[in-house]
DNA sequence: TTGACATAGCTAATACTATTAGTTAAAATA
DNA sequence: TATTTTAACTAATAGTATTAGCTATGTCAA
């Protein structure tokens, strides 16, 4: 199908992230990824649409590992507990890839367009989260309220984890931890009310 | 004391926020800075420390800005309602100088030394955290965890608003309303429980 | 008032970005 | 075997940040 190459588009863009996983996201450049796969810059474009279809490439590996990392920790689950894995599973994944993670933050608020290929993966993690939250007795808007407030925390937590926001990282386990059920009693509390 | 100069640090850092809150953070360069200054990019260097030096600067502003916005929402209240209050003003001010602030969440893990004048800043927020949770009636560890936690909240909730996170922004004031509410409730049964 | 000094802003130059245009050669296919 | 496709290439351009060194102006002391 083409000459001379080993090279795909998921290759280069799993090289970019092992990139960032390496040396950090300021780290990527199309001039070094190109170096690291034994090719020239201009080369990198008949594979990705340039810079910015690199990173919306990463966005969407990184919302697909992340669907993945969520739906594993989802096995067999469900309820708190299910709640408890998922969002501890979220932190880890962050923690382990925070370059690709961050990459995700600002390019989203940079471009107003859907990208229906992202769209889809982050509405696999959207999907595991509905069914966690219908065993946890809320729906509908309930639910999606519910969801949000998850993913923000968790979201907020890491990213100020990883980010240094902290100022020591003192008992960050414990702090999470009694985030987590905070927030998972906060839940309890409105399935009664309900 | 200077030759021919309008121009100072601050009023540079305060050009660079503008620009970043007219134009979005993408369109910060210091070419750019410099033009909108009417003067030539490496008069700059006269100034701040170069880009890093001029990133570490908007933090600082940041900082600041966020510690005068938490204690103005503080004024006069305790409690529940102060609480409520500085989680909905943070949110407020994320949400009008997005660029500025994301700015420093990307920086700050960059760097892994500490700066000193960002600290101070950020020690005014922590401060009036700290009196707002003893006014609730948490103390010591178990207030750093609820501090962590608010910030982690409001942090995560608001980047994930204002990069587009949230797949459709419907009623995402009722979603923050419900997700202070239930961080509050939190707060409450751990007072009852201490 | 005058001279020395300090320095903000300048020009020039360098290295590193991303990107486009056009060429070449190798693989796939007819 | 001839044709087509296309990955990778070279060359060139525009936009980054940054450094070195110069100039002219404001400040301050004699």
């Amino acid at each position: 199908m083409s000459p001379r190459s080993n090279l795909t588009k998921q290759t280069v863009v799993q090289a970019a992230a092992d990139l960032i996983k390496a040396e950090g996201l300021e780290a990527l450049s199309l001039g070094h990824l190109a170096q690291k796969l034994g090719i020239r810059t201009p080369s990198l474009y008949n594979h990705v649409d340039g810079l910015p279809g690199l990173m919306r490439e990463l966005s969407i590996l990184n919302a697909r590992n992340l669907a993945d990392c969520i739906s594993e920790a989802a096995i067999g689950q469900s309820g708190a507990e299910a709640v408890r894995r998922i969002m501890q599973a979220m932190r880890v994944y962050i923690k382990e890839y925070p370059g690709l993670y961050l990459s995700t933050v600002r390019a989203s608020g940079t471009q107003p367009f859907v990208d229906p290929e992202l769209e889809q993966e982050e509405a696999r993690s959207v999907k595991v989260g509905m069914v966690v939250m219908a065993s946890f007795g809320l729906e509908d808007g309930d639910a999606i309220h519910a969801l949000r407030a998850s993913r923000s925390l968790v979201h907020g937590f890491a990213t100020l984890e990883v980010s240094g926001g902290f100022g020591m990282p003192l008992e960050l386990d414990e702090s999470f931890s009694r985030l987590v059920d905070l927030f998972i009693a906060g839940l309890e509390g409105q399935k009664l009310n309900g």
